[in-house]
DNA sequence: TGAAATGTTGGGGCG
DNA sequence: ACGCCCCAACATTTC
């Protein structure tokens, strides 16, 4: 059962087996996996002590060094890391292994499938413990059971810790014990639980292993992300401190405004596991702290309300990540199938010309395109640009929402499978309180609503930069004069709308209406 | 975390 | 002065 004592002097390593908590600091299964590797090599067997985080006792055999470990397993399933957010794992790699060798350990990655590779380095150093961050996917969770099981079957022993939520989703259940399917309620629940805190500092020292395991030497030299993206802990942690000084007071008001620099852009730090959401609450709550509200009205207390009303609707946003990931776990087979079985017979189109439009921002609707080309070019969309878009596939092309899901899972840096099925499910409207199916964008509203002065448009759209602002979201409607003017020609430099949106509204709904007619 | 269709109201122009 | 119409502005309903 126990591993051949000659290949663990001083103990037996502990793997921390770092997959989706790519920090240091605020992380619990590295707080284990410490914890283990620290127990002095003496203790029994038979002792055993609580360890935080953990969940349970476990019994300390470690004393031989901790080996952190990052597997590539570019894997077979459909939900495999997209090539864009692979980007910035390679960049966020670098980083931890960086912030690991000032510690005085190191990063070990490993390439191949997992459920090989750990078996693999379990056996190659005697370790009788391996931690990992849970995963929530459908596809981990199965993968990990199995795995946890065959290293049963070689003596060792996996620990799955909860990094990245700010509740455990069996924690928020209704009054009948059911998971909750409308974001409200549910939210209710989370916020009389205890309050999340922000965990531990890094470490200052991590404990090395008698002897490293062989490796891959080198990351490949990653791409470039654009310079405004700062990969790894602590880009993290800059950008939240540059969000809670510069935008969060104007949150409430500007986070809808694409054109604005108003959301905190944590979300592909925010994925990888750069930093965990209870740090980013817990931060979000001590600013709204240190400014009291005032007994007398005044400006500044207009101000601090305002700052008050910002870190809500923000600490909500965090709400909906965490209702996305419950949901995922409760609901397994949402990223692949509507929530609600009624919607598996609804009528969608199959359009290769219109998918093709979408995915390369030529729709005709600058809003829309501006979106898809934001995408493209830097791996990330503002959120009001996403509703916009996918409503937009969904509604006026009535193409299948996974097909969206799946551009955007290939494309966004910050892909993440939770929130990714949530937001598509919300948009076709078959998912957990959704948007009911007839609230339909129209996306020239949408753009005169929230790109007011054209700047976005303009800014991934250049074609339309000298398009007069009225005319900028309806550019079809334009007098000839105005193009002209403005250098356009329509269907030549940019395209006509694909689709005419009023008419592709009443399709819509009638589609709809023949769901809610048929039987299920 | 919509938009369009429909309904209501009230002010002003005008005969 | 008064009633009538028009319609913008707002509210409600419907999809």
């Amino acid at each position: 059962m126990a591993a051949d004592p000659d290949t663990q002097q001083g103990g037996a390593p502990v793997l921390l087996w770092l997959r989706r908590a790519l920090r240091l600091r605020d992380n619990p299964a590295l707080e284990l996996a410490l914890t283990l590797a620290n127990a002095d090599g003496s203790v029994g067997a038979g002792d055993r002590g609580r360890v935080a985080g953990c969940g349970g006792d476990v019994t300390a055999v470690g004393g031989g060094g901790l080996i952190p470990v990052y597997v590539m397993d570019e894997g077979t399933n459909r939900w495999t890391t997209g090539a864009a957010s692979r980007r910035w794992l390679s960049h966020s790699l670098l980083a931890l292994d960086l912030d690991l060798r000032r510690c005085g350990s190191r990063l070990l990655i490993r390439s191949g499938p997992a459920n090989v590779e750990i078996p693999a380095l379990v056996a190659e150093t005697g370790a009788r413990r391996v931690v990992a961050d849970r995963r929530w996917e459908p596809a981990w969770v199965a993968r990990d059971r199995t795995l946890a099981d065959a290293l049963g079957r070689i003596g060792a022993q996996m620990h799955t810790v909860i990094t990245n939520l700010l509740f455990d989703p069996e924690s928020v259940a209704t009054r009948d014990g059911r998971p909750f399917t409308t974001f409200t309620p549910y939210w209710r629940a989370c916020r009389q639980l205890p309050e999340p805190g922000a965990g531990s500092d890094a470490p200052d020292r991590l404990p090395e292993p008698s002897r490293w395991p062989r490796g891959q030497e080198t990351i490949s030299p990653p791409i470039a992300v654009p310079e405004t993206w700062e990969p790894g802990e602590r880009g993290a942690a800059r950008r939240l401190a540059a969000f809670l000084e510069d935008a969060l007071a104007g949150y409430d008001a500007v986070r809808d405004r694409p054109d604005l620099p108003g959301t905190s852009l944590l979300s592909p730090h925010l994925t990888f596991g750069e930093i965990s959401p209870a740090r980013v609450w817990a931060e979000v709550q001590a600013r709204v702290a240190t400014r009291p509200r005032e007994p007398v009205p005044s400006p500044a207390t207009a101000r601090t309300s305002q700052t008050a009303d910002s870190a809500q609707r923000f600490l909500m946003e965090l709400g909906w990540r965490e209702f996305a990931y419950h949901l995922l776990h409760h609901f397994s087979h949402t990223p692949e199938e509507p929530l609600h079985e009624r919607f598996a017979s609804f009528p969608w189109e199959d359009d290769p010309e219109g998918l093709a439009a979408w995915r390369q921002g030529l729709t005709g609707f600058p809003i829309v395109d501006a979106g898809m080309r934001q995408l493209a070019a830097t791996g990330w969309m503002h959120n009001r640009a996403r509703m916009v878009a996918a409503s937009f596939l969904v509604k006026d092309l009535l193409l299948p929402w996974q097909e969206g899901a799946a551009w955007f899972w290939r494309n966004l840096v910050d892909a993440d499978l939770a929130n990714n099925t949530l937001g598509w499910q919300w948009t076709a409207g078959s998912g957990a309180d959704a948007a009911p199916y007839f609230r339909v964008f129209n996306p020239v509203l949408q753009g005169e609503r929230f790109d007011p002065g054209g700047d976005y448009v303009r800014r991934w759209v250049p074609e339309l930069t000298d398009v007069p602002t009225p005319w900028l979201h309806r550019p079809w409607e334009a007098p000839a004069e105005v193009l002209a003017e403005a250098g356009l020609r329509l269907g030549i430099d940019y395209p006509r709308p694909i689709v005419d949106h009023a008419a592709a509204r009443r399709a819509a709904l009638a589609a709809f209406n023949s769901l809610k007619r048929s039987p299920g």
